[in-house]
RNA sequence: GCGUCGGUGGCGGAGUGGUCAAUCGCACUUGGCUGUAAACCAAGCGACUUCGGUCUUCGCAGGUUCGAAUCCUGCCCGGCGCA
């Protein structure tokens, strides 16, 4: 029995983009869709129940954080990480291969994932450069050795390993091992890096097998394409990943901004059409279009929760910060056009100021947190979910070019 | 009234003859955040500036010194103790 079944509702015409039903053991995903990230078994600062308010159908954990603390084995005797957080619809798992960048090559610098080439040296390779520049994560032969960054342990992680992991804490979907590599690395680099995550994936998939057949839990695999920002390189990893049995795909890496829609567009090409593809780490509004017109199912970001903790709020014309100045008396909504609890008053009366959200970050309330997170939530799931809407529509491209063009100002 | 300790930038609080426009924290201002080392991080925060500097600041007023936030004298203000 298939662990999850898709199915393609309606395409958008000239176009890789589409609207499908995911189905999952745990609940159905309508996809396109933003998966709301959870690293630690819990979406920062919102509890489950308020995870759904937002209209999160789906929750992304992760597998090295959860290895670390509380511990696998432990969220395995709890009946799993749904259960564990007592988050009633389906999960995923990342498997940990964002580490690798995070703590390895981005450890320490100022280099995210999504950067920015306006000093186009900021992508010659620096790898000769900076040997000595401490690490939490080394590369080795099999896998990849972590520092915890909680207690400085050691820990070697391989494609068996996170796949193990990921069986114990028992995610609907969970990913193969892969290395998110850094754009600063050069070509010869990528291809290396690119090899290992197609070995990797390789026998991410054998064990996930070998592991599914001795037991009941159904969980999904999904491949990771990587690649860099190579068309060679990712034309290449696409073939091959897809070429795998695979139940679904993800699209990795650290891209420059500039280089994300090509390599979208050249994956997804490749890729069969008949499972879904998730995007990993994308999240802001204007990706989310280009995604979604580019074929682009499933979404995660830590952006909504990351920003709403820090006060940088989505707005419909655009991101706003409200710890500034000039919110620090204005008694409107945060965005009139918005409909999560945060910004309209039909959900039992309930209606933040600015001002107050100004105050809350300023005082260093824990509520300002939260209630940034819901908006900022609702307010990109609520985004994607339109767009799925506009594709059923058929006029997607009417809706991407209306609430862009607002949201730009 | 006598004694004593002290008065430093929005606040708290370092500094106690040159390296001081003055450590640090908070506040304030503005950025940033894209598979979460993140309820976080960064920059700025006396005034002018052709960005090399220039000027005015450490309760007030004098003084000593080549040089004072730092030493001396007087005054003003505050805490504490004794009357």
């Amino acid at each position: 029995m298939a662990p999850i079944k898709f199915s393609i509702e309606k395409e958008i015409p000239e176009k890789l983009g589409r609207a499908g039903i995911l189905e999952t053991p745990h609940g159905v995903i309508h996809t396109p869709a933003f998966v709301s990230v959870g690293t630690k078994a819990t979406v920062k600062a919102l509890t489950p129940e308020q995870i759904k308010e937002t209209g999160a159908e789906v929750v992304l954990a992760n597998t090295y954080h959860l290895y670390l603390e509380p511990g696998d084995e432990r969220v395995k005797k709890f009946g799993g990480l749904q259960k564990f957080m007592n988050w009633s619809g389906p999960t995923m798992t990342d498997s940990g291969g964002f580490q690798v960048f995070s703590l390895g090559a981005a450890y320490g610098k100022e280099l995210s994932k999504v950067v920015s080439i306006t000093d186009p040296s900021a992508l010659i390779s620096e790898r000769s450069l900076d040997s000595e520049t401490p690490r939490l994560a080394k590369i080795g032969a099999d896998g990849v050795s972590f520092r915890s960054h909680i207690d400085g342990s050691l820990h070697y992680i391989t494609p068996e390993k996170s796949i193990e992991i990921q069986h114990n804490l028992g995610a609907d979907i969970i990913f193969a091992f892969d290395e998110c590599t850094s754009p600063t690395e050069d070509y010869r680099y990528q291809e290396e890096a690119l090899e290992r995550t197609h070995r990797w994936a390789k026998r991410s998939l054998e064990h996930h097998q070998k592991l599914s057949a001795n037991s009941f839990q159904l969980q999904a695999l999904f491949g990771i394409v990587q690649g860099g920002r190579e068309e060679s390189l990712r034309k290449r990893s696409a073939e091959f990943i897809g070429s795998l049995d695979f139940d679904g795909f993800g699209i990795g890496g650290s891209f420059a901004k500039e280089d994300m829609e090509t390599a979208v567009k050249w994956v997804n090409e490749i890729l069969p059409k008949g499972k879904p593809r998730h995007l990993l780490g994308i999240g802001e509004p204007e990706d989310l279009f280009m995604g979604v017109e580019n074929g682009v199912d499933l979404f995660d970001c830590v952006a909504p929760t990351r920003n709403g903790r820090g006060g940088t709020l989505y707005t419909s014309r655009g991101k706003i910060n409200v710890r500034n100045a000039e919110y620090r008396e204005d008694t409107g909504p945060l965005d009139p056009e918005c409909g999560c609890s945060v910004c309209s008053p039909r959900h039992g009366g309930a209606n933040y100021s600015r001002a107050y959200l100004c105050h809350l970050y300023r005082a260093h309330e824990m509520l300002g947190g939260t209630l940034g997170s819901i908006h900022n939530l609702y307010f990109i799931i609520n985004l994607v979910k339109k767009m799925r809407q506009a594709i059923l529509n058929g006029n997607f491209e009417e809706f991407k070019k209306e609430f862009l063009e607002k949201y730009r100002n």
